[in-house]
RNA sequence: GGGUGAUUAGCUCAGUUGGUAGAGCGCUUCCUUUACACGGAAGAUGUCGGGAGUUCGAGCCUCUCAUCACCCACCA
């Protein structure tokens, strides 16, 4: 049966993948025949994914090498699965349930709005893993691990596994190890999603801000003299102020203020340190007295140099704060909006400035009052930051609606600083129009004193709303006690990052780690295995909550993986038995249990969730059946780590972190870092810009071959990966073109699979191909081991084409059409081996085409996903002889075919060769193949000449020159300018090869085998000279 | 502000211890020759971003300048 005139990818595909998948192919273990593992992990894609360019990118780099390893016998593992991805799923699953009319969340409640996203997962989640199977992906599906598997509201439809278990022990354990602990900090808010997000999840994107300048009074109608000198210590302004000038760009949070602060060395606020000042907002009677203080933080050259300080919404005077043990005043909810929570304004005020005047006179900034003075104590931090000191008019203000306000609000009151307008847009003025015009200034023309300036601004990179700092009690993983072994681990090469400079960036963030912040505020994720209850103090009396439900004392946690043993661990704490122990569902009920006081102890579990990056940081061996004893951890550590440099942060370094921590090992030895898949110009794709290539696509149109090769062709180490149609189809074309060659061996009839063994060839030709395949398979290998997939793909595509197709196939045709039945029998196997190692090669990048045309064949004994990696090397395949003379062979039909398409000679003519001096090696290698080179030159004979007729094409060569006798068919001039430019080409490699033997520092110092090789290509060159030259003499004569 | 990378043919990019530049696409000409027009044959195209240095020799190493990209960073 003849074979198609093409490869039908869209009918094929399907059905192997359908065939390898049935039978096994991708399973762990499959095609084993050796002990070594090979594993890799897949980046588990979000359960709400879908294939995107990267997928497909970094999917084909991991296959390859997947397929590459289980070829060579080894015991693989290319481990699949998905990530729950809490915050991205949780958004999707409201969106459905708002879009649908359903109940939302919070009317929900948790338990029913866990089942939803369940039921949403497996009834939407997971397209990606149907995607990934068109790419031909060869991952064990049967092992499709999930992060979320085995938690308590699984449903029992799932799939089980016991991911969550590995995330509650590995919690526990870290906690117990004081390697994870909780804490009141200011943390990155998500004022969309409602939680807490860590530093990674910012993105710090310049925007057009303002910033506004604003008079804070001195208590009292104090004054001072503010003197301003420049450089030289000349005073260049000095007025007398009863206010400090203070700069900022987010006024809203000046009714946080806790302090002014200014540098202990700037001599202009040297009068005024330790005196009090007004917060210039609010109602009259209860503005706040804050202080002016010291700190090493306000840089004195910027702004006025001095800056207010709102300890609870800004990270740098959170530290200012800290040290001053200044106080840190909420002012939003968990939406970003001003709070309205609390007791009115004026009792919230009054009872902050009692507060703060305590610590006032504690401090020594405020005379104790005469007479009887009682100081009430330092408040509970969660007192103060209980409190709610947003002025009435703006409470429940969206943040940004409240800074207009605020800004409005001060300036009226005459509280901005001012500066004189600039000039109206300027009309003819006489002389000078760049300057203010006086008039103006006269005219007391002001304005306040607000500067338009770039300024970083923080944004949630899933919500894209800017971040607010928040102080809340979250989780923190206590990083820098397990940074050191994930640092070491890549500081003494036992895990390799690749590219190279990865490893500085990774160096770089390692070395300079922050605490991780792990609690979210959201439903959807691994529940924080921790419960709390009510401390209790020496005599065994539990603590009851405050008027606003605050504790004083930190709240006891218990921690531990069932909720069972964190009511024996309370039970042992409070002295009680575990029936006295009564979960509660959440603090509030606590409260009231607490009241009764009846002899039951209420616990509740923390509300909070862990960040997914944490589950997945214990990837490389929750997926492998750990904590459980399972033999599949044989597989940890895996082998090679192939991943975006986007989540080099966010995920690998965790992964090695956690892997240290827990296991004390590295999960990988190497990390293969990519860049971001961008379109052919090199920009990001983006809906927006309508730029998005997508691969299901690209499949559609040119196969999942073509796109897998050109995903190893674009992937050069380090290198930028541009995505670009054309190549894609060029690839297609490849693939045809290797399909065209088996419908040629169809052609002429040769048994397929045949005699599968590599004949021992006696054929010039067939010795010449052979060596050929042990180079490329070398080269093959060589690319494969050093992950330089372009390389690996470049080379099978000049082998493929360059190589097999364009000379091996055309020579063997006379041979495959002749007589000599012995010939064409080696010809004829040597052929079929070649296809297959082809095949074989081609196989981990183009797993589908190969596939077909191998099972083409009559009888395969395995499929080639499990066909034996060649080991055959160049030095057991080259035959030298055969090597050069095939060289020989194919440069003089480049040659003729060169020199006859330059003087016209028409395509389809025979001519006729001569040659003088043809040597003993020259005339043996026509000999041997001069059938091939007439038919591939079309040449009628060759004749042995003393000298060329007029007339007379020559085509220098090693070993002879040839010439096509023309007569007068040739244009003389033509043929002289012909020759005069490859003379010329060849002047410039001369004149560099004379040029530097004739130096004699060369001869000396290059090291010998470059010096000989430069001599034995100066003799050629020199013959190849000679030969052009006599003809051009040749030429001139007649000419 | 710090860091990383890039700059090579018209386009997109390779170029692994320094030995005198390559691929694909595109372009030009010819060819419907019995595997293949998703093809064959031939061809054109680069002072390797600028400058300096080291070296017998630099696309590659050093310095410097320029442009671009990305990452990190708290300047109110």
């Amino acid at each position: 049966m003849p074979m198609e005139k093409t490869f039908n990818a869209a009918e094929a595909e399907p059905r192997i993948y359908k065939m390898w998948e049935e039978a096994g192919a991708f399973k762990a273990g499959a095609n084993a025949s050796r002990d070594e593992t090979f594993c890799i992990m897949l980046p588990p894609p979000n359960v709400t994914g879908h294939l995107h360019v990267g997928h497909a990118f970094n999917h084909t780099i991991m296959d390859m090498l997947t397929r590459w390893k289980r070829m060579q016998g080894y015991d693989t593992l290319w481990q699949p699965g998905l990530d729950h991805a809490g915050i991205a799923t949780q958004l999707m699953v409201e969106k459905d349930l708002a879009e649908t009319q359903q109940p939302k969340r919070t009317e929900m409640g948790r338990e029913k709005f866990l089942g939803k996203v369940w039921e949403w997962k497996a009834a939407k989640g997971g397209t990606i893993e149907q995607q990934a199977r068109r790419l031909g992906d060869s991952m064990d599906w049967s092992r499709s691990a999930f992060t979320m598997s085995g938690a308590e509201s699984a449903p029992a439809t799932e799939k089980p596994g016991n991911f969550h278990d590995a995330v509650l022990k590995v919690f526990v354990e870290m906690y117990n190890k004081g390697l994870i602990y909780r804490g009141k900090r200011l943390v990155n808010w998500d004022p969309h999603f409602e939680t807490a997000i860590s530093d990674l999840e910012v993105e710090n994107i310049e925007v057009d801000g303002h910033m506004w300048h604003f008079k804070y009074p001195l208590a009292g109608g104090e004054t001072y003299e503010y003197v301003e000198k420049d450089e030289d210590g000349n005073v260049t302004l000095r007025e007398t102020r009863d206010y400090i000038s203070i700069a900022t760009t987010r006024p809203e949070t000046i009714l946080g203020d806790g302090a002014v602060a200014v540098h202990k060395d700037d001599e202009r606020y040297a009068p005024i340190v330790g005196k009090l000042c007004e917060i210039p907002v609010g109602p009259k009677e209860h503005r706040r007295l804050i202080p002016i203080i010291t700190d090493p933080y306000p840089d004195p050259d910027f702004g006025s140099g001095a800056v207010k300080i709102t300890g609870a919404h800004d990270f740098n005077d959170y530290e200012v704060a800290k040290r001053g043990g200044i106080p840190m005043y909420n002012l939003m909810d968990t939406k970003g909006a001003m709070r309205a929570d609390g007791k009115p304004y004026a009792e919230e005020a009054a009872m902050a400035q009692r507060y703060a005047d305590e610590w006032l006179i504690r401090k020594g900034f405020k005379e104790k009052p005469d007479g009887l003075y009682i100081d009430t104590g330092e408040p509970h931090e969660a007192t103060v930051a209980a409190m709610n000191l947003v002025p009435d008019e703006y409470r429940g203000l969206d943040r940004f609606e409240a800074r207009k306000r605020l800004v409005a609000d001060i300036t009226a009151e005459g509280l901005a600083v001012m500066i004189p307008a600039p000039a109206p847009e300027p009309g003819p003025q006489p002389g000078d129009d760049t300057e203010v015009p006086d008039q103006v200034r006269d005219a007391g023309h002001w304005e306040p004193f607000v500067e338009a300036k770039k300024i970083m601004q923080p944004f949630g990179d899933r919500s894209k709303v800017v971040i607010e700092p928040m102080l809340t009690d979250q989780w923190f993983v206590d990083t820098a006690k397990i940074v050191g072994p994930a640092l070491d681990a890549v500081k003494e090469g036992r895990t390799k990052i690749m590219p190279e400079s990865g490893e500085k960036v990774y160096y770089h963030w390692l070395e300079n780690i922050e605490p991780w912040c792990i609690s979210r505020q959201l439903w959807w994720g691994h529940q924080i295995p921790v419960w709390y209850g009510p401390n209790a103090d020496e005599n065994g009396e539990l603590e009851f909550p405050d008027e606003r439900g605050q504790f004083q004392r930190p709240l006891q946690a218990f921690c531990a993986n069932t909720p069972e043993e964190a009511a024996h661990q309370a039970a042992a704490f409070y002295g009680v038995t575990t029936e006295d122990i009564v979960p509660v569902a959440d603090q509030n009920t606590g409260w009231s249990w607490l009241a009764k006081d009846d002899g039951d102890y209420p616990i509740w579990r923390d509300p909070d969730v862990l960040d997914t990056w944490f589950s997945s940081g214990l990837w490389p061996f929750g997926t492998l059946g750990w904590p459980a004893e399972d033999e599949a951890m044989k597989y940890f550590p895996g082998d090679v780590l192939v991943t975006g440099q986007d989540i080099l942060f966010f995920w690998v370094a965790r992964m090695m972190m956690m892997s240290e921590a827990i296991l004390g090992q590295e999960p990988f030895h190497t990390v293969y870092l990519h860049q971001l898949v961008r379109d052919a110009k090199g920009e990001k794709m983006s809906k927006t810009k309508g730029n998005v290539i997508d691969p299901l696509d690209m499949i559609d149109a040119y196969g999942a071959d073509a796109l897998r090769f050109s995903n190893a062709q674009m992937a050069a180490l380090g290198g930028v990966l541009k995505i670009s149609e054309d190549r894609i189809k060029g690839y297609r074309n490849f693939g045809t073109k290797l399909w065209n060659a088996f419908s040629f061996a169809d052609h002429y009839q040769i048994p397929y699979p045949g005699d599968a063994a590599r004949p021992d060839a006696t054929q010039t030709l067939n010795k010449w191909i052979i060596g050929e395949t042990g180079k490329v398979r070398e080269t093959v290998d060589a690319a494969m081991e050093a992950y330089r997939f372009n390389d690996a793909a470049d080379a099978l595509y000049a082998f493929t084409w360059g190589k097999v197709c364009d000379w091996y196939l055309e020579f063997s045709k006379p041979i495959l059409q002749g007589d000599d039945a012995a010939a064409k029998a080696e010809t004829e196997q040597t052929l079929r081996w070649v296809l297959d190692q082809c095949l074989i090669l081609l196989h981990p990048i183009m797993p589908f085409i190969t596939e077909e045309l191998w099972q083409l064949a009559d009888s395969r004994a395995k499929m080639l996903v499990h066909a034996a990696w060649p080991t055959y090397t160049a030095a057991d395949l080259v035959d030298a002889d055969a090597d050069r003379e095939m060289n020989w062979v194919i440069d003089l039909i480049d040659n003729v075919r060169s020199a006859r398409a330059q003087v016209h000679v028409p395509a389809g003519a025979k001519v006729s060769l001569l040659v003088t001096g043809l040597d003993d090696k020259g005339q043996s290698a026509w000999d041997n193949n001069h059938v091939l080179i007439q038919r591939l030159a079309r040449i009628e004979s060759l004749s042995h000449v003393d000298a060329f007729p007029k007339g007379c094409v020559t085509i220098p060569m090693a070993g002879g020159t040839f010439g096509i006798p023309l007569a007068d068919l040739i244009d003389v001039k033509e043929e002289i300018a012909r020759l005069e430019k490859t003379m010329q080409k060849l002047g410039k490699e001369l004149g560099g090869l004379r040029g530097r033997l004739n130096n004699p520092k060369f001869v000396a110092s290059a090291p010998e085998d470059v010096v000989e090789e430069a001599k034995a290509n100066l003799a050629l060159r020199e013959n190849e000279e000679a030969q052009l030259k006599a003809a051009i003499a040749r030429l001139a004569e007649i000419g």
